[in-house]
RNA sequence: CGGGGUGUGGCGUAGUCCGGUAGCGCACUCGGCUGGGGGUCGAGGGGUCGCAGGUUCGAAUCCUGUCACCCCGACCA
């Protein structure tokens, strides 16, 4: 383990990269574009699926899974969809390799074994499920259809950064099919909403909730619901979408029920995805120069047990009354890590730990032994000295429980003062720029709907319009860029 | 795809201009002392110098080609 990680006002991206790397979430592949996740990093993806999946299914929703490729005839059936995947589609052409006659022991292509039609490796499914939703769907006693699933998926993008943007990334894609616009709108709304209760309570990342833009709507979608995070360098994060898609694809897909009245109608649907990229919205939303920071609901270890001693005797000593801490946490759902290696010194384990964001660490030595004491020292406090307290060996479990649950609130608490101190309402297009170029953030400002003004403010400052909040107020105002009239307010920023 | 840069043990690098058979730090292995914030001493293991050609008595170093990655643009969850 190397010492130090980049500081973050020095190099934000590059301690991000570094962090990633350096707490063993996730590395380069051999592969152009594509990480891989390691264990630590998927046992943290893996509580959110957990915990995402449990959601989907209290709203009636049920898991399946559909192929990873499309055919090019159904992938183009849905025009505006293929439209705005086509450029960064990974397509299939062959199915067999030969022996190349001209380099020993190399592989080449074999010409003769072409595909009659191409597949698409999916950059998203709405093309197969719709296609299948044809078949599943006869009547409006077969609807709502709640599908869910979990999968990978490869969009073949130029510049990619670990979780925030990857050639295949890891995801969850609802496909739902309704009788009634309402009602797709309602279970895109209820989405959205599943995601924001999710990202604020799991993740302790406050989101702003909000329609987007038509330039920046999903292809094939009436419209894209968000949730918009900010992170710590004043950047925007989508962290997950919920898309009302109309008829879009029940028409593509000649996707029709018979109504009570035998009157056959196209259904309503509905698509909606949170992506591996909620894990960079995780990491850059609470971690600190020292490291990870995470909120003890994801954390795969919760509180770390560091044995403080000397000698073999030194130890036994420690860990007998470790294993009865241990075991008393552990059997209150808390999840514990005892970490005895030989090999390390106390302090080497202090920093690992803190690298990897284990939200509590216990030290136990020889003297607390003595004095029926333990050191307990918080992850969400930065200042070394601060985060750490003596406790009574007695009381380490409502200690620690109460600490789980205060360090999940204090990190939701501090990230949302900085959104709330990172949001600026200004009146101008000076004033706009001053602000994206000296403090960056969310910035809210009046605009006049057209999607040539929010192109030229992003050609020439590179914010774009995050969303138009649910909760932003009816205001007469004038556009900033145009000076037209605007009947309200919406988020700019610079997004990642 | 345009502009710039880098490829040398697991990681970070020196050496490349000016060719002479690869060095350092971290990590790793073994042993000792140590142990309340990244210890220390000693001994050891590990490298087709991105890949393929070429020049040369001799190539990490020079030449040609090629691949990969990083940064900056154009595109995006």
């Amino acid at each position: 383990m190397s010492k130090g990680l980049p500081k973050r006002s020095e190099d934000y991206s590059l301690w991000y990269n570094e962090l990633v790397k350096k707490a063993g979430l996730a590395e380069n592949s051999a592969v152009r574009g594509c990480m891989v996740i390691k264990p630590y990093g998927f046992a943290i993806w893996e509580k959110m699926q957990q915990s995402l999946d449990k959601m989907f299914k209290d709203t009636g929703h049920e898991n399946a899974y559909f192929p990873l490729f499309v055919p090019k005839s159904l992938f183009e059936a849905e025009e505006k969809n293929a439209e705005g995947f086509a450029k960064e589609c990974a397509i299939v052409t062959h199915y067999r390799l030969k022996n190349d006659p001209d380099k020993q022991g190399k592989l080449m292509v074999d010409p003769n074994a072409k595909l009659e039609e191409e597949l698409i490796v999916r950059p998203t499914s709405e093309a197969v499920i719709w296609n299948t939703y044809k078949n599943w769907i006869q009547s409006y006693r077969d609807l709502p259809l709640l599908i869910n699933q979990w999968a990978n998926v490869v969009r073949w993008e130029m510049r990619t950064r670990l979780f925030l943007r990857t050639a295949e990334f890891l995801w969850q894609e609802g496909h739902t099919a309704h009788a009634t616009k309402q009602e797709a709108i309602d279970e895109t709304k209820q989405m959205l909403e599943v995601y924001a209760e999710f990202a604020e309570n799991m993740m302790a990342l406050p989101v702003v909730k909000g329609v987007k833009t038509e330039s920046e709507r999903f292809a094939g979608a009436e419209d894209t619901y968000c949730i918009e995070g900010l992170m710590q360098d004043g950047k925007a994060l989508q962290a997950g979408t919920s898309h009302f898609l109309g008829q879009n694809f029940a028409q593509a897909f000649d996707v029709k029920f018979a109504d009570k009245e035998g009157k056959l109608e196209h259904v309503w649907g509905t698509s909606w995805g949170v992506s591996t990229r909620l894990m960079g919205a995780l990491i850059m939303t609470h971690s600190d120069d020292n490291g990870l920071v995470l909120p003890p609901k994801l954390a795969p270890i919760q509180v770390v047990i560091v044995p403080i001693y000397k000698g073999e005797e030194g130890l036994a000593k420690v860990t007998e009354k470790v294993n009865e801490l241990k075991k008393q946490l552990t059997s209150n759902g808390i999840s514990v890590k005892y970490d005895n290696r030989d090999a390390f010194r106390p302090g080497a384990k202090f920093a690992e730990w803190e690298l990897k964001g284990v939200p509590l660490r216990i030290a136990v030595g020889e003297r607390d032994l003595e004095n029926g004491t333990v050191e307990i020292s918080r992850r969400d406090i930065e200042d070394r000295k601060e985060a750490k307290k003596i406790v009574n060996m007695d009381n380490v479990l409502e200690e620690v429980q109460g600490l789980l649950n205060d360090i999940q609130d204090n990190l939701h608490t501090k990230a949302l003062n900085f959104r709330v101190e990172n949001t600026r309402e200004v009146n101008s297009y000076e004033e706009f720029k001053e602000v994206l170029e000296s403090k960056s953030g969310f910035i809210s400002a009046h605009w006049d709907g057209t999607a040539e003004t929010e192109e030229k403010i992003k050609q020439e400052t590179k914010a774009t319009i995050r969303c138009i909040p649910f909760d932003s107020k009816l205001e007469e105002g004038t556009c900033i860029y145009s000076g037209k009239p605007s009947k309200q307010r919406v988020l700019f920023a610079k997004a990642y």
